[in-house]
DNA sequence: AGCTAGTTCTG
DNA sequence: AGAACTAGC
């Protein structure tokens, strides 16, 4: 009589046992599972490291440790070169196959195939199934094929879509006695005892419960019914700020999607943005092309500015205008900045600024909480007008008037730019236009700034006439 | 999920 | 003078 079935439930970016795909395929087809976490070098060491993350990660895990071990199970951890490390753990534990969440990445993709390919070697299966998005890029396709370029087919077929049914967190996970035994390893010491660049008192707590009364918040919120006009108010807390818990999977977004249902105006805006995020990630996945350059390729013949002092003063927050800066310093500070507030800081590096959206990108990836390949590729292009369905490069925000309409009081500004808070005379929305002197110089006038980037995106396209420059509004 | 500059309308 | 409108970037 054989042995009981084993499968590894390899863990990476659905750091979560409540709405888990794979964890219900494994436990449904397998007697026993070994959950395992690999901190790959890159996580620690590669292009897109970055403190903040690694702190979360390393409590997103130890979260995850709790969570199985609440469940009778345990998660191994351990630190190395996945493609070695996976089909060892495999063979140590008499596993036949190893079941995880599809991650569509350049780089994810690239180290499933070797590992996939090192254990169908050794004979064992290698399993990779939904769960990080709403929809997989098979279930929205594009009828001529190849992506979508624009959102609102995307958003039509997608919503169109049919979801699947949300999976219950297991009440226990049999997995084999000598994995339990083993004590549970600080995820911490692995990942580096990582310290967060940003302030610790304003980083959120990195575990699935935490993440799981975040959405209930959210999903009973007033906010939620008001989200179409208060996700644009720097202000407020008008967004659910959910983004670490989707980045990491410490929730799923059907789950999300699901708990926020409703037919109202708030709660289908709410929806969108989740098919925004699906939008990017398959972008990425049929053109991993992308992540490195322009989606509109003549966009990378724009003579890009590389001027140090410049792009210095965009990222610490010193650039004269106020609202600029209020979301420059939220960054450093928080590890989150609001979205309005990222379409307006990148808009004013790559246009008034003329530095490559690579830059602004990067700086980004290393302090967000959220940071991802796929949709901060996406909306740094979207700024850049070098994406799918860009912002026209002709229209350029006015800073100042964009932290007029969307902070009207002021406070985001006061709240982050504390030299302008109290300033006398300086009330209301003026915070947004210190008269000379009273605040750092600015350092491109707005009109300078813009002259400039039409410019030199009117020579890079060739200078189109207006008949199409209007077709692509 | 633009803004500017120029023109025409209004009092 | 200032609103209202609009062509063009
Ligand atoms: C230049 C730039 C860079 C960005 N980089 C990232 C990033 O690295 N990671 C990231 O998750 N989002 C990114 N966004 C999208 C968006 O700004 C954040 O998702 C959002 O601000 C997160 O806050 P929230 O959870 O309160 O959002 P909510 O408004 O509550 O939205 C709910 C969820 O929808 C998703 N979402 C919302 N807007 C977008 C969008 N425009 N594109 C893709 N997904 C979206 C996020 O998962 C978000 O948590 C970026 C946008 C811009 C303009």
């Amino acid at each position: 009589m054989p042995g009981p079935s084993t499968a590894i439930l390899w863990f990476r970016r659905d750091l979560r046992v409540h709405d888990h795909p794979a964890l219900a395929y494994a436990l449904a087809n397998f007697d026993q599972v070994v959950p395992l976490f690999v901190v790959d070098n890159r996580l620690v060491h590669g292009r897109w490291r970055s403190p903040n993350r690694l702190w979360f990660l390393a409590g997103a895990l130890r979260s995850l440790q709790h969570e199985l071990r609440e469940r009778d199970s345990a998660l191994t951890v351990v630190r190395g070169d996945p493609t070695a490390l996976v089909p060892r753990l495999a063979r140590e534990t008499g596993a036949t196959a190893v079941i995880m969440t599809r991650d569509l990445t350049p780089y994810g993709r690239w180290r499933d195939v070797s590992v996939s390919l090192s254990l169908s070697a050794s004979g064992i299966r290698h399993v990779a199934g939904r769960g990080l998005l709403v929809h997989e890029p098979e279930e929205v396709p594009r009828p001529a094929g190849g992506p979508f370029t624009v959102f609102s087919p995307f958003h039509r077929r997608w919503l169109a879509a049919p979801m699947r049914a949300i999976e219950p967190a297991p009440s226990t996970i049999a997995t084999p006695p000598e994995v339990t035994a083993a004590p549970d390893v600080g995820p911490g010491e692995l990942l580096g005892d990582p310290v967060p660049t940003a302030d610790r008192a304003l980083l959120p707590d990195p575990s699935e419960a935490a993440a799981r009364r975040r959405l209930d918040r959210w999903a009973g919120s007033e906010a939620l019914l008001d989200y179409a006009a208060g996700r644009d108010r720097l202000d407020l807390e008008g967004t659910s700020r959910l983004s670490q818990d989707l980045r990491f999977g410490l929730l799923s977004p059907v789950d999300v999607l699901v708990r926020t249902g409703g037919d109202g105006s708030g709660h289908r805006r709410f929806h969108s943005e989740l098919a925004w995020r699906d939008f990017y990630a398959h972008l990425l996945w049929h053109l991993p092309r992308v992540a490195r350059e322009s989606f509109r390729a003549e966009l990378d013949g724009v003579a890009w500015s590389t001027d140090a002092g410049a792009i210095e003063s965009w990222r610490t927050g010193r650039t004269g205008y106020p609202v600029v800066d209020a979301a420059m310093r939220q960054l450093l500070a928080t590890g989150w900045m609001h979205n309005r507030a990222r379409m307006i800081v990148a808009s004013f590096l790559t246009k008034h600024l003329g530095v490559d959206w690579r830059v602004g990108e990067a700086h980004f990836m290393a302090h967000l909480l959220d940071g991802d390949p796929a949709s901060n590729n996406g909306g740094w292009q979207w700024a850049a007008s070098t994406g799918t369905d860009p912002q026209p490069w002709f229209r350029i925000f006015n800073p100042t008037l964009q932290g007029r309409r969307h902070d009207p009081d002021g406070a985001y500004v006061r709240r982050w730019v504390p030299e302008l808070a109290g300033v006398p005379g300086l009330d209301g929305a003026d915070v947004h236009e210190p008269p000379p002197g009273v605040y750092l110089d600015r350092i491109v006038p707005h009109a300078d700034g813009r002259s400039r980037a039409l410019a030199e995106y009117a020579r890079a396209t060739g200078m189109p006439d207006s008949r199409d420059s209007r077709r692509r509004c």
